[in-house]
Formats: structure tokens, C-alpha cells, sequence
DNA sequence: CGATAGTTTGACACAGCTCAATAGGCGTGG
DNA sequence: CCACGCCTATTGAGCTGTGTCAAACTATCG
């Protein structure tokens, strides 16, 4: 017979095959641990190591030798890039349970920071260079996030290169809202969500200054499309009108 | 004996396995063919077709059914994307021996457009689907380019957020330098070549205007850094000085 | 030789930056 | 409990870099 109950049965003695740190991960359903099978999620989570960060812990510094990647279990982590005189650009925005670190290159051209609270799953270097090998399926998630990324990037760019600030601003708030419910788009129900990064972050992030940013989330409260309540927290009213405002 | 005439004999006869339209094709060196055996060469070639396109044929259509992929034998390709209301930004600026089209998915997210004359050697999607399969290798150099390009995709998102417009332009002349001779640095060495754009698709490579990007390359021809000919022909004096104007 | 496309140059306007002051939130210590 | 300092965000006033609009110049081609 296959009730509810054997088949529960059976995912529990499925389950009892994959180490307690995989158990509940989002990283083994959505991000690229789903490609391993148990055998190779014991090997790996044999060398992996799960740790806690606080906002602004520096994760990558940039052109260091990279000796381990991770799994973003939860959190957010802003990848950056800076110019000689200071100037800084976040060319990169991650969250769970996406894989951080740069396949093939053993130093990162980015820096990776920790924007919010932020935890962690690490491996070493050694370990993922040996399961792609072993694994097609997890070299092919690995590839697919890297064309995502590619596909933000390039969403980013014009963003950064075409919109003015107020579209800036909005597409940003779209960013982060989308992250939050991809489904709900064109309704009308509010969305709410919690920002993940300061003011400066988001204008290093948009190619602004902080106090355009301040403007600009100023003008939308006041025309009735957002309302802000303890400077993170985001109330969109109207999706539709925010959408309008972002230039598309 | 191992002379120089026996080893060239020996090279002779191992391309003869190779198909004719691949010989001295520059993807087999540097480019994604080279993860290729003679055999599945041959399987490629026969479903292959070369075509040379004049500068501003649509290459591929934004949101269009992807059929085929292409390599690109020689010219540039500038990857677009568009605003609704006009607005446009170049988001990727591709050579020789570059692979174009974006793997997995069925519709682009960019326009393609050839920016001088172009040509390219092009294979239906599913070609290239089974020969991933077949071969990890050339899942591997696949997945090597788009990381390329994420990289240069957030070099770019740097100078467009966080460079002025003198940097910017020094910024594109340096990329274009390069990548004639991507050796060549620091060296006082005169180094020229030609614009593979016109001040148009500069202005939309770097967010700026047409006007500004005159201005600013006029800037750099008083200051004798660099030198015009014909509009697109370029000679730098001082690659040093050209570095130090670029914002580093 | 006129037509067209691409580029340069000029004059002016304004979006967003800079500098500066004010306000709010939060923890620490009296 | 308030006072204080610290950090972040907001708001204001003025300035400037880059966009806008317009005209002139150049090269190429029929």
C-alpha cells in the first residue's frame, strides 16, 4: 500500500542517508547540493564547516588566493569592487541558498561581504574541484548560477548606465521585492519586505550618492507608492505603480 | 628519426581528419571547438554553416526563440539591451573566437548585433545540446566563458556606476587595446588600432551621450595621449598616461 | 555636386553631487 | 530615568558635470 504514511516512512529512511548538516538545507534542494548524491553529500559535508557571520565581515578579499567556496545558507552578501581613490561599486547582490565563489580561478576578482547577518556553509577548494569532476550534474548548476549572474549583471548594467536616479531607486526596491515573492508581480497587494542593505550600500550598489538615495525614497513615500518604517522596512502599496516608476 | 619534416608530415596527417571548414578555424585553437574530437568535429561541421554579415545585421532578437548557436570567426558583436522607450546600453562586447548565444535557455535576454563586418560559423541549439552531453570538456570551456564575461560584465558595471566620463572613454580605449594586444602594458610603446564602434555604440557602451564621448576623446587628443585618424583609427602614445586617465 | 551619415563644437539647462546642518534610533553610563 | 555619544538617515543650498539642442564640419557615395 502507499499511503501518506509509508511514503513519509520511506523519505524519513531516504533522509536518515544524508548527513544531519544537509537535513533541512536549502542549498541540497534549490542550490547546487542538489546535484550530489547522498554518498557525496557525506564525503563533502565531512570537510564542510557551518559558521555565523555578522554584518560587514569581509568574506573574499579581492585577489587573495581563494581556498574555499560556500553555500549561502541565509543572509545576504554584497560582492564589490573598488577603485584606487576609495570610489566603490556592489556589482553583485547574493542570498540563499546561492553558491558563492568563483569556479577555476584561484583568486577572486570581486570582494564578497557580508550585508546582513549571514550564515554560511564552507568547503574546501580541493573538495568541489574533485566532486565537479565527479559530478556533470553539479559542474551544470554551478554553470547555470553563473548565467544567472550574468543575466543580472547585464540587467544592472543598463540600469547603471541608462536609468536616472528615481528609476535607480525604484528598480532597486523591484529587485529586492522580487527576491522576496517571485511570484506576485502586477497585483495590487502590498509587499513587504525588509531591506538588506544601508543606504550607502544601496547607492554603492546603484551608482548614486546616499543623499539621492534619501531623495529618492523620500519622493516615492510621499507620492503614496512605498511607506519606509524604521528606515528598512518597505511597505509597497502599489506593485503596478512602483513598476511604472522603475522605467522597466 | 623525429626531424622537423617527419613532425609536420605527422600534423599534416592528423588534420586531415578534421573537417575542411574547421582547418585553421581559430575556435578549434582558442575558441570552444577545441574541446572537440576529429569525430565529433566532423558530426559539428556537417550541421554548421559559415556567414558573413555586414555591421548592424540583428543577430539575435531579444526575447526571440534561440535556434542556433554561432562562434565567431572574426569582427565584433555587441550584446544590447533596450528601454522601452529607446533608452540602450551595450552589455557585452564579443570577438573572435568568442561563443555567442546564452546555453540552456530558449530565448535570449539581449540583442545581438554584429558592430562591424562579422563572421560566424553557426550550429543548431540542439547540436550543441548533445555535444555537451558528450563532452564535460566542452561544458567546461563553456561554462569558462560566461565566467569571463561575468567578470568583464562587472568590470564594466564599475566604470558605468562609479567612473566619470573622461575615465570611461580612457577605460574603453584601454579595453579595446587590449584586446589587440594583450600583452603589451605598461610599455611606452606606441599601439594602435581601429574603433570596432562608432561614437554611437561608445556612448551606449559607456552611458553616456555622443557629444561627451567627442568631447571627451578630444580631450585626449590635446592632451597628446592618443592620436585620430580617419575617426576610427586610433594611436596611442603613451599607454601609461592612457592607464592613468582610465580611474585605474 | 548635392545628399546622407557620422562627428565635432558651442551655448545653455538641469540632474545629481558636495558640503553642511538637523533629526532619529539605540546603547552605555551616570 | 535622563544625558550623552555614535551611527544612520534626512533635508537644504549651491555647484558642476553631463545632457540637450542646434549648428557646422568631414567623408563617402551616387
Amino acid at each position: 500500500m502507499t499511503t501518506a504514511a509509508s511514503i513519509l516512512e520511506r523519505r524519513d529512511i531516504h533522509n536518515s542517508d544524508i548527513p544531519v548538516l544537509c537535513r533541512s538545507c536549502e542549498a541540497r534542494h534549490r542550490g547546487v547540493c542538489g546535484a550530489l548524491s547522498a554518498e557525496q553529500l557525506v564525503a563533502l559535508s565531512k570537510a564542510s564547516s557551518r559558521r555565523k557571520v555578522e554584518a560587514g565581515s569581509e568574506l573574499i578579499a579581492n585577489a587573495e588566493a581563494v581556498d574555499h567556496y560556500s553555500n549561502i545558507l541565509s543572509g545576504a552578501v554584497k560582492l564589490t569592487k573598488t577603485l584606487a581613490d576609495g570610489r566603490q561599486q556592489i556589482v553583485g547582490l547574493q542570498f540563499a541558498p546561492d553558491f558563492l565563489g568563483r569556479p577555476f580561478h584561484d583568486a577572486s576578482a570581486v570582494n564578497a561581504e557580508a550585508a546582513t547577518v549571514t550564515s554560511l556553509c564552507s568547503f574546501p577548494r580541493s573538495a568541489l574541484a574533485r566532486m565537479m569532476n565527479e559530478s556533470p550534474d553539479l559542474q551544470r548548476r554551478l554553470f547555470e548560477q553563473a548565467l544567472r549572474e550574468l543575466d543580472e549583471a547585464r540587467e544592472w548594467m543598463l540600469t547603471l548606465g541608462r536609468k536616472n536616479a528615481g528609476e535607480k531607486v525604484a528598480s532597486f526596491l523591484l529587485l529586492i521585492a522580487r527576491n522576496i515573492d517571485p511570484g506576485d508581480e502586477t497585483g495590487n497587494g502590498e509587499l513587504a519586505f525588509d531591506l538588506p542593505l544601508t543606504r550607502a550600500d544601496i547607492a554603492d550598489f546603484l551608482g548614486l550618492t546616499i543623499e539621492t538615495v534619501s531623495r529618492e525614497l523620500t519622493k516615492l513615500r510621499s507620492s503614496g507608492i512605498i511607506s519606509i518604517e524604521h528606515n528598512r522596512h518597505i511597505v509597497v502599496g502599489n506593485m503596478a505603480r512602483l513598476v511604472a516608476r522603475s522605467g522597466s
